[in-house]
DNA sequence: ACACAATCAACAAGCTTTGTTGACTACCTC
DNA sequence: GAGGTAGTCAACAAAGCTTGTTGATTGTGT
């Protein structure tokens, strides 16, 4: 994700108004590695901007996603957890504490299909994740 | 997931009953490979059991998962896709159609923490799940 | 200054999954 | 075979997350 400045460019370059609650949105998201949901970002916009409404931050958050600028991550069946990291990385869960940690892994390779029919040229691979689970160093402690 | 029969002696061995039900979510999920939903499972046992309904279903389903003969696989953050294939296999999503396939894929290694701590000893990482997303040979033609 | 996008409050609703309750059924064990 | 108990059913309710709505108000961009 770009700094905030930067994005208040690119917001009004696709006709989207930037409002305070948009730029703290954007502030709030600003170099956070520990992807919160949007309840947890929420929760921090309303620190400085207490009317700010849960609806609204899903709306700023979606229009970051729609942008490219903001990774929607779905880790387990509950919230979606966003992150401003878009460089390509993938991810650890702890098992116990449900920490998502960034990690770097070696690019995995799409072997075959498995079911019998061949991967053939027709497939288009365009992204890959990869979830690493166990427990993180804090758990394990 | 190991055969109808072999399930019933598992869920035998931990005392939970085999009813008709039960058999018949064993029977839906037997040999399939579509991931599918617990609407298509309750779906496909009505088929032969009109009054089965999604509760028994669910339950059964997540016996299945508790016991380690079903892998859940969240792909999206829709339902829940219920996967009998507990061999070691990744996922392929079409962009457009939405299927879900098996794949084989090369293992990721687990390089480095990005955050800027290192990787220490204090990690334990038990499993490893790719998610490759593009558009499928059907999607494509 | 103006048009119109965005926000707010306050709910409602969709979707998936789990909980509940009371009556009934049937599986497993003895 | 009989009995204890787990399972099922129907029929809802509810939790949790996300999106929709509505009407009034604010404020952004040009
Ligand atoms: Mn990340
Ligand atoms: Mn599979
Ligand atoms: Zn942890
Ligand atoms: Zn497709």
């Amino acid at each position: 994700m770009r700094t905030p400045d930067d994005l208040t460019a690119l917001f009004r370059a696709n006709q989207l108004k930037v409002t305070p609650q948009r730029l703290a949105v954007f502030e709030a998201l600003h170099g956070d590695d520990t992807h919160p949901t949007a309840e947890v970002v929420h929760a921090r916009v309303r620190e400085r901007m207490p009317t700010v409404s849960l609806r609204t931050v899903y709306q700023a958050l979606n229009d970051l996603v729609d942008l490219g600028e903001v990774r929607a991550v779905s880790v387990d069946n509950g919230a979606v957890r966003f992150d401003p990291n878009n460089s390509g990385h993938d991810h650890f869960v702890c098992r116990d504490c449900g920490r998502v940690s960034d990690v770097t892994a070696s690019r995995p390779r799409l072997v075959a299909a498995t079911g019998g029919e061949v991967l053939d040229e027709g497939y288009t691979v365009d992204t890959s994740e990869i979830i690493f689970r166990g427990r993180c160093a804090a758990c394990n402690a």
